[in-house]
DNA sequence: GTCTGTTTAGATTCGT
DNA sequence: ACGAATCTAAACAGAC
């Protein structure tokens, strides 16, 4: 059978849904995030059939990425200038396609039921105050430097670091083993520009331990927008009241943090991590466990690229060699 | 003005 | 037949 890669369709309309389009292109890049324009671009590069009538395909994949929550929307730094955030793809859809495939999903994904928005107790039990304020979204900047911060903690000497599952593979996509053959498969249609998987796509992203999943990266709302909080306990959803993310003191947190001219505030407070409490749709958060600092302990886990931290001047935060995924407990109250 | 993002609505396709 | 997923169209607001 004929791989269907590259320009395999002709003018015919390929059979892939918007959304497996949209995936195909997200997965595709670098960085597994990308800015509404350049999946246009990709669909069009790979499928002629998309160079025509695009003002109809292109709205109906707009609708799609506001309507599928397997969509997160991140915003631009103000060092990335340009219209729109970028998209990317919700770490808890990784097995939204059957085997791999993109020709069909195995169901829709979805973050939070919609008429759920109302409730403010997380499924675990854990009760969380509205802090919608929490919601607005900090220089993405500082963001970014602040994510660094946080990885360089949970990824220093003394913290509690576990090597990746061997078959860690793209961003969003479980345990797909390299030998996958499925004709559909991503790698097969995106091929060669598949890039090895850099396991954080952004650096500001965490995300929780699955069985089977990478371990990355995005604090996302139920709406699919990822926000940063800053400070505080908890983070809730500005729609649903709903935790977004819970956030608690990291031990052993450095000094202020100063890098790209962005100085971090940390006062008596470490950064807070963001952390996606939400039950998953396919598998469940380790249970709680209970450690020195007050109230419940959630497990979290990031990965480091090569060389996507920096040290900050003067600083003695070390600089992880290679992707090293950390596992760190963040107190919740 | 154009692009991006959200939302609503109706039609169609597909699996059970 | 039914429900879910998908596609298409349209309106609208806000950012660039």
């Amino acid at each position: 059978m004929p791989r269907p890669g590259k320009d395999s369709y002709g003018n015919e309309k390929p059979p892939y849904s918007y959304i497996s389009l949209t995936a195909m292109a997200i997965q595709s890049s670098g960085e597994k995030m990308l800015p509404l324009s350049d999946i246009y671009k990709f669909i069009m590069d790979r499928f002629p059939f998309y160079r025509q009538n695009t003002q109809r395909w292109q709205n109906s994949l707009r609708h799609n990425l506001s309507f599928n929550d397997c969509f997160i929307k991140i915003p631009r730094r103000p060092d990335q200038p340009g219209k729109g955030s970028f998209w990317a793809l919700h770490p808890m859809c990784g097995d939204m396609f059957e085997n791999g495939s993109f020709l069909r999903r195995r169901k829709r994904f979805k973050s939070m039921p919609r008429q759920q928005k109302s409730h403010v107790v997380a499924a675990d039990g854990i009760q969380v105050k509205p802090m919608s304020h929490m919601d607005a979204a900090p220089p993405s900047a500082l963001l970014h430097e602040q994510a660094k911060l946080r990885l360089s903690q949970m990824a220093a000497p003394g913290t509690h670091a576990q090597l990746p599952p061997p078959h860690c593979g793209l961003l969003g996509v479980p345990a797909q083993p390299v030998t996958t053959k499925h004709p559909f498969n991503i790698e097969n249609i995106i091929a060669p520009e598949c890039k090895p998987a850099s396991i954080l796509p952004h650096p500001g992203l965490v995300a929780p331990t699955l069985p089977g999943h990478c371990g990355y990266t995005v604090c996302v709302t139920s709406t699919g927008a990822c926000t940063w909080p800053v400070h505080g306990l908890c983070s809730t959803d500005s729609l649903t009241g709903l935790p977004g993310m819970v956030l608690g003191p990291v031990a052993h947190v450095n000094r202020d943090f100063i890098s790209q001219g962005v100085q971090l505030k940390t006062s008596g407070n470490a950064p807070a991590i963001p952390v996606p409490i939400k039950p998953s749709p396919l598998a469940a958060l380790p249970p709680p466990a209970v450690s020195q600092a007050s109230g419940p302990v959630v497990p979290v886990a990031v990965s480091l690229a090569p060389g996507s931290l920096t040290p900050p001047s003067g600083s003695s935060s070390p600089v992880v060699p290679t992707t090293v995924p950390a596992t760190l407990a963040i107190a919740t109250r």
